[in-house]
Formats: C-alpha cells, structure tokens, sequence
DNA sequence: TAGTTGCATTGACTTGGATCAACCCGCATG
DNA sequence: CATGCGGGTTGATCCAAGTCAATGCAACTA
C-alpha cells in the first residue's frame, strides 16, 4: 500500500493568475466569478517571524496562502502558548462573517498570501451559494484536523506527537519535499524546534530529545538542522500511535 | 460585571413542537421551511451510556440535541480515549456533504435528539442558502471551541483544566441549572469522573483529586457526587488561567 | 441482610516531561 | 577577529500527573 499521500479531498481550482490552486475557489466556479475574485484579490507578503495579525485585530480580509508557511496560535495571559492551527499552501484563513481574530496569526517562514477584501468576498458568497458549500466543506474538515490535533494533544506521548507532526509534513506538503520514491521522503522541516513545540503542547528541549532519539532509533536521518529523511514512512507512522490508515490532520 | 452568562452568540429559533429552539435553525427560515422540517424530523431517545453513532459508521441523519448530554471522542488502538466534543441542549451533530461520523458520538446522560433525514435536509440547504450560512457560522464557533479546548489540552495544569470544565458547565448548560443569584451558581455535573477525565486528557484519579483540591479550598462546594455550587464564580473563573472574559469554549 | 456492582476517593510510589543550566555551531556585524 | 546572537543539543534534577492498589459508599437485588 502506498501511502506517501493521502487521497485528494479537495478540488483545488486556479483562479487568474495565481501560482497555486486555491481550495477556497470551488471547481463550479464560472467565468464572471472568477473575473469577480480577480478584482477583489491582492498579494501581501511577509518574512519569516511576522506577525500577520494579532488576536483580537479585525481582520478585513479572507486569504490562502500560496507559499510559505503560517501558524495560528492561541497566548495565555502568563504566555503559555498553543499553536492551534498551521497554514500549509493552499490553505484558507478566514472567517466570514466574523469581526476579528481569535488567534495570532503568524509566518513562520516567508510567507506570501493571496488576499481577497472580506466584504466584496461575503457578498460574493451570498450570491453564489456553492462558494458557501465549499467553505462549509472546508471548515468541516478543519473542524476534523483540529479534533484529531485534540487526540494528539490530549492521549499521545511525546514520541508519538513528534512522528505524528513529521508524518503530517512528509505527507502533505508537497511543496516542501526534496525527493520521494519507494517509501523514503525528504523534505525541508519548515519549523523551529520551539514552533514544533508549540504545536505539540511539549518544551523545546523534550522536542529536541524526541528528535534525537528518532534518529537515533533510525526513524529518521537527518542532514543539518532542518533537512530529514524518512527512509521508511510506514515505519514512522507506526511511531504515531494512529491506526495505519493515518488521518485527516492538517 | 455578571458573568454569569456569556453573551447569546445564536439566535435559536423554534422549529414546530421542539420543546427547544435549535440552534440549526435560521431565524430567517419561513413557514414554508419549517414546514419542509417538520416533515423530515423524527426523534429519538437514547439512555445513559448508549452509542448514538460509532466511529466510521454511516450517520444517515443530522440532529439538535433536545435534552440530556453527549460526547463526541475518539479512540486510539491501544484504547486511549479523547473526548473532541461535548454537546449540549440545542447543540447540533451532523456532517452534511460527509458519509461517515470520524468519531464515537455516546450519551452521557439520558438524551433526546431531534433528528433530520440527511438526504432532504441536505436539499433544503441547497435550495434556502441561508440555512447553509447558519451551519457555516456555527461550524465555524465549533472550530473556535476546538482550539479553545486545544489550548486546554496542550498548556493547561490540571486544576486550570477541571476549572475550566466546570467554568464552562456552570456558564452553558443552564438545563443543569439548580439555582443562581449574586454570583453564585448550582448545577448537576452530568459527567463521571471517567467523562470528565476523557474530556480534559487526564485520568480519573487526578480528576478526583482536583475536585478535592477545589473543594478543601472553597472554590467550590459539593453535594453528593453530582451536585456542584460554586459559591463565587469570579474565583472559579481566576482559576481556569484563562484571561477574565472567559471564552467561547463549547 | 449480606453480597454485588458502579462510581468515587485516597494513599504510596513511579515516571515522563518540565525546568534549569551549560555548551555547541553557524553566521552576521562592528 | 573577537563578539554576540539565534537556533539547537545535552545533562542533572525536579515535580505534576500517571499507575497501582485499597477503601468508601450508595443503590440494587437476590
């Protein structure tokens, strides 16, 4: 069984001139509405380490991101954190319908996004439903990654939360893959160890001893800080703790 | 400042005979769309403890809950169990455009679901977008609610957590409302310590120390093991570690 | 009335991951 | 070329929460 990638859940569609396939713009889309969303879409782009917006900022845009890399996060009063969510190209931020941020949004790495103004956006919606259908598919399916992403947090080891985050990297994110063939993946890790444990809801240094022990144990090989190899991706799945077939997560 | 009740965020509204307003349900829907639900609702009763739906399993309908409580969880291998959703009276199940439910839906308590056929229900959304922008919009607190709980999961201590739990029961449910006034608030706590334990990823055991803890100092008093006063509720809320508004969480 | 069953509590002990601290490495900068 | 700085690693120690086990306490029920 090859399971490098998991099956293709969304429709992916090219609007205009952009360099990826949004998963915001629905494949039903016609002419005039995608004329519609050229007109309201603009670029912004940001370095790694900014701040895209604050928690609590209104946020007068929808976006996906094209390239890059992005994570939402959650900040309690004492400066506890939690990555709470993490933007791979393609993905959608946004909530129509809703004033402000509940949550940082930041580039981990330099980031360009593909914006389209909230308002003109939302109106679009109104007017052609199966836009609304997409982004309810689409929150839905959020709506599931978060709740694995729960499980992650709640139930699972150490050890199982870093395979499970390089498993969702080495599978997802095509765009940061250096080669692939016959079970064995690199790629480019996008995080720093204190992003990573962020995500996981662990400190950076159990992070960078879950690492080690990984490579020690062979699971992984790595080159440099930031460049790994999975030689073996079934052998790494079965460090996550899931059932073979994987998940929906991010 | 009263907060004892987080600001209304949904206009329920009552369908036919429900002797609840679901939540499901636009305010904007007319005669006519009622009418259609009532004509696909059914009900149906579950006791404490039964499955509603397991894992994998084809959910042929979507549903409001009308009385008593369920749980949404997960389960690993191994049988390590993460609860990922509490619902309560006038919360909504239901994955329209999805085969299968991704997680055990269970009643915790006595339950009563007003269910609607999928198949129509899903037509009716494709014909009155509006109720499609309503599921949007309560998909999209549901997210809300699952990074909240994230956060819970990944940097919360134990007595952050079961505060928060009971913060968030105390606040939501007012089903299990004994009394209230000046601050003060009693409900019936619908969970077992196994419940609880599976809702905040922790065991059983420390959830009952925790209670303990609160209880020795006076944060909150008990009455056999399900009735709960918290005789303050500001200082229940300094405990969650959350900051002083509360959230939206479930 | 005594036994059973299902929660809940409490205690003793263990442990996984946090905390604190030293140190390494690459690289930008005066 | 020192100097500092932003990662990253590793070690020693600590402690919050997990584990294992005994006990309590209603509510049933035979």
């Amino acid at each position: 069984m090859n399971r490098t990638m998991t099956a293709p859940r969304f429709i992916h569609v090219k609007c205009g001139d952009c360099p990826i396939r949004h998963r915001a713009v629905c494949a039903r889309c016609d002419g005039d509405e995608l004329a519609l969303l050229e007109e309201i879409k603009y670029y912004r782009s940001f370095e790694a380490g900014q701040t895209v917006a604050w928690s609590g900022d209104a946020m007068d845009f929808v976006a996906s991101v094209v390239t890059g890399i992005a994570t939402l996060s959650q900040t309690m009063e004492d400066g506890r954190r939690q990555m709470v969510g993490l933007l791979l190209p393609s993905d959608f931020v946004g909530r129509p319908g809703r004033e402000a941020a509940p949550y940082d949004v930041t580039a981990t790495t330099d980031l360009v996004m593909c914006c389209f103004r909230k308002k003109p956006f939302e109106e679009m919606m109104l007017r052609t439903p199966h836009i609304g259908q997409r982004l309810l598919e689409m929150t839905l399916d959020e709506l599931d990654a978060a709740r694995e992403w729960m499980l992650l947090l709640g139930r699972k080891t150490a050890r199982e939360k870093i395979a499970s985050l390089l498993a969702i990297l080495a599978r997802r994110d095509a765009s940061l893959r250096l080669s692939e063939g016959d079970g064995a993946i690199s790629f480019e890790l996008p995080l720093t160890r204190e992003a990573m444990s962020e995500y996981l809801g662990l400190t950076l240094e159990t992070v960078s001893r879950q690492m080690s022990a990984l490579r020690r144990d062979g699971i992984i090989v790595t080159e440099g800080k930031r460049q790994i190899t999975v030689p073996d991706i079934d052998r790494l799945l079965e460090e996550t703790g899931d059932d073979s077939d994987g998940g929906f997560l991010v």
